[in-house]
RNA sequence: GUCCCCAUCGUCUAGAGGCCUAGGACACCGCCCUUUCACGGCGGUAACAGGGGUUCGAAUCCCCUUGGGGAUACCA
């Protein structure tokens, strides 16, 4: 038996570092077996998943190094690796499990789950969602069937009894049926969720081993389930340990910037990630910092990983790259630095902004440094303007930054959007209202549109340095906080009562 | 709330019962090198969450407590 190992990343948003730290294990995995490593695109959220982000995906692991050889940009003889392209196998499936009686149909409306689930936890029960809860009587089924009424699929799972799962690092795991619940499977618009698409796909793709985050170990149940009800040997698994914030939570975009690409932007070799996040959680026996990926996957032992969530330091990431760094010989390090920041591609979006303000190339650098730079050294002094103290002054940039923080698709008119609107309803002048932005972005206001700016550094970058400024103005309290996020929640009802027109 | 996972310096980690008066790395602090800064070299501060067992012996095994995290969605 061939190992064969895949990471499944969901294409909704910017490429997370914590999808290139399960895949690089699961590559190390796979190599360190001679076997195989592919990559599957969870899109089955309709809604959220974006073509744009899956090929921010590809990029972002192909930068890194990560190799698959199968994959939706490859092929591969167990394809589609698209899970919106396998919509009739999912279907086929859960026909299957509607047959056997291990699925059934589900009408119940959102509001009657909340009042299920309601009164489920006033009668503390303390059991989960499960089939005889949600089962409506036949006649009402016809009715509401007849009448065209949506329905999702959901499987039927044990009220009682244990069901026992194997962790290769964690050993057993002891779950009660009575806290699992009656998963959906099919969600209204046919598509699958994640639970059934997954076990089907492992399968048909012969997954040996799934290799994951920790976040899934309690869906680990249903998933043991669904094997058991189809009649297939389930892959083993091993769920990794989650990156974390420095405060220890799940590594998340609000407190550190979570995309490769940011880490592409602030000047790191690919090299070092990977070797970073190989550190994360796994040493190499000999505890040495630095090592290349093969370096890696030719020591690689999975049983040397150690549970504790892992804080992602960037400090130190900083450490391991200059390690890589200094090691080229001048020649690399200036082809390498061209590469980064002078290649056309990069220059090219930032030359229609820049060339009409400049006369001599060397007006260049000034005028577009902040294009390569990381987060670089500010001081308060510059943050002086006649229309801020420092309280207007901090709450203008941590409302800008929340409003920065909920924008979904990165373009112009969105950041646009977001910004004006809020400073209208802080009753500022949009000239005013920008000037913290420019310096924290730009670090002068005498520069190219700052909203073009944060087009062109991305939403990490631009998020990141706004963070950066707020924490060189001033220290904002807990209590203090508590009211800027009252306060920033009644300037969004106002927004959304009174949307931006175009003429503003 | 309920279920599950986890627990060594601030952070990443070594440690698979005696090699541990707990080792390394980042960060921090000294000193040296140096026309500055950085690099580099040397040194320092700093941890087995607490309590019970088991054992001749526990950071390592078991139990409880505490703490942290995750899950509880028609997101993955």
């Amino acid at each position: 038996m061939t190992v064969r190992t895949r990471v499944a990343p969901s294409p909704t948003g910017d490429p997370h570092v914590g999808t290139a730290y399960i895949a690089l294990f699961n590559l190390a995995f796979a190599r360190q077996h001679g076997g195989e490593f592919i990559l599957r695109i969870e899109d089955t959220d309709q809604v959220r998943s974006t073509a744009e982000s899956e090929q921010a995906i590809l990029d972002s692991l192909r930068w890194l190094g990560i190799e698959w050889s199968e994959g939706p940009d490859v092929g591969g003889k167990y394809g589609p690796y698209r899970q919106s392209e396998r919509k009739e196998i999912y279907v086929e499936h859960v026909e299957k499990l509607l047959s056997s009686g291990h699925a059934f149909r589900c009408y119940r409306t959102a509001e009657e789950l909340d009042t299920i689930r309601a009164q489920l936890q006033q009668d503390g029960t303390n059991s989960a969602l499960k089939a005889s809860h949600l089962e409506l009587p036949a006649d009402e089924v016809a009715s509401r069937e007849a009448a065209g009424a949506p329905y999702v699929i959901r499987m039927r799972v044990p009220e009682e009894g244990v069901c026992v799962i194997n962790d290769m690092l964690r050993g057993s795991i002891e779950v009660e049926w009575s806290q699992v619940d009656a998963q959906i499977l099919m969600k209204s618009d046919g598509m699958p969720t994640y639970h059934l698409a997954n076990v089907v796909d492992d399968h048909l793709m012969a997954i040996t081993h799934v290799i994951r985050g920790e976040e899934w170990i309690s869906s680990a149940p249903k998933h043991k389930l669904l094997y058991e009800y189809f009649g297939w040997e389930m892959p083993t698994i091993c769920h990794m340990p989650l990156l974390r914030n420095p405060d220890k939570s799940k590594l998340s975009k609000r407190k550190n910037p979570t995309s490769i690409m940011f880490y592409e932007r602030m000047g790191f070799m690919p090299e070092a990630v990977l070797n970073y996040l190989g550190r994360m959680g796994w040493s190499m026996p000999d505890e040495r910092e630095k090592f290349s990926r093969d370096e890696m996957f030719s020591h690689f032992d999975i049983q040397r990983i150690s549970l504790g969530g892992p804080v992602f330091d960037v400090e130190k990431l900083r450490w391991v790259n200059s390690l890589w760094l200094r090691e080229l010989d001048a020649e690399t390090f200036a082809q390498r630095f061209a590469a980064w920041g002078l290649r056309p591609e990069r220059l090219i979006p930032i030359i229609p902004h820049i060339q009409p303000r400049v006369e001599v190339f060397s007006d260049v650098t000034p005028l577009a440094g902040h294009f390569l730079a990381g987060l670089t050294p500010l001081t308060a002094a510059q943050f002086e303007h006649k229309a801020y103290d420092e309280e207007r002054l901090l709450s203008v940039l941590q409302f800008g930054l929340w409003q920065l923080e909920s924008i979904r698709h990165w373009e112009r008119a969105e950041i646009e959007a977001a910004l004006f609107g809020l400073a209208k309803q802080m009753d500022i002048k949009i000239r005013d209202f920008l000037f913290p932005f420019f310096i924290a972005i730009a670090g002068t206001s005498a520069t190219i549109s700052v909203l073009d700016s944060m087009v062109i550094l991305g939403p990490d970058m631009s998020r990141a340095r706004v963070r950066h400024a707020l924490g060189v103005i001033g220290e904002v309290g807990k209590k203090k906080l508590k009211k800027m996020e009252k306060d920033y929640q009644g300037y969004l009802a106002a927004m959304a009562a009174e949307p931006v027109t175009e003429q503003e």
